[in-house]
DNA sequence: TTACGTGCAAATCTTTTGCAAAGCA
DNA sequence: TGCTTTGCAAAAGATTTGCACGTAA
């Protein structure tokens, strides 16, 4: 796994200390699946002793995304969840209850969804599917 | 078609001018499948002379939400769009070309996407799938 | 050095809410 | 009449931005 510093550089950013940062959160929740909200990067570098403005975290993370490192979720409304882009797709589930987000795949999905435009005269490009869920009480 | 004072009654609520005036709006865009953001509501109809508040659209909208008259979509950022609610599911396939939105229904979809989301132990309320595609050119 | 990045705080945008007046049943 | 709804304006929450200073390359 290439080093955080590398990976900016990659992608064409300056190499600073909040950036870096911002980017190792990201790549820790990443491993858990999890989605951060601004807010939440916010809170677990101050947290953890770190000196950084909530701003520069905004602007960290728009840069990120424009640079393709990281992508924006808009699931429920007032605030947006970030996580690292990676290779593989995923789809999302979000609990209406909890508001909690699952990710899954389902191989078949894209298949069976590229056959569809295929049939009506369309290559099938990118695509976006949110389930919306609820928790089922075990009774 | 019911009316809109009739819709209203159906959903247990009182019957007001502002209820009315905004499900009309709702209802109109339904024709075009139009999303609406509240701002769009609001001008809406203070541009047709109507006198309503922009707070009294969010609180109407959020009522006509809970009752399940509309639904509540957060495609972008920032802001809600509403739509009322059919019967009828479509989903949405953009052409990334043309900019053209064509519409389709898949029934196996959904039933797929129910079974996906029960054996994880949870409930499909609803989801959201847009296909963005390319046009085939005849060869 | 020099353009770019950050801290700080104020501004902006969307949505919600408290309160008193007005309206439906 | 009695309880619900609305207007008005202020509040709240998320995100952006202007400006002066700090810093990577």
């Amino acid at each position: 796994m290439p080093s955080a510093s590398q990976e900016l550089r990659n992608a064409g950013l300056k190499v600073t200390a909040p950036r870096i940062k911002v980017f190792q959160i990201l790549a820790s929740a990443s491993i858990e699946n999890r989605h951060l909200s601004a807010e939440d990067v916010y809170r677990q570098l101050t947290s953890s002793g770190q000196d950084i403005t909530l701003g520069t975290v905004y602007r960290v993370l728009s840069q990120f995304e424009a640079a393709g490192l990281v992508l924006r979720r808009n699931f429920e409304s007032g605030r947006s969840l970030f996580e690292l882009a990676t290779e593989d797709r995923h789809e999302h589930m979000v609990c209406l209850a909890s508001g909690e987000v699952i990710e899954f795949t389902d191989p078949t999905i894209e298949v069976r969804q590229q056959e569809f435009a295929r049939q009506l005269g369309y290559e099938l490009i990118d695509y976006a599917l949110v389930l919306y869920v609820r928790k089922k009480e075990p009774l």
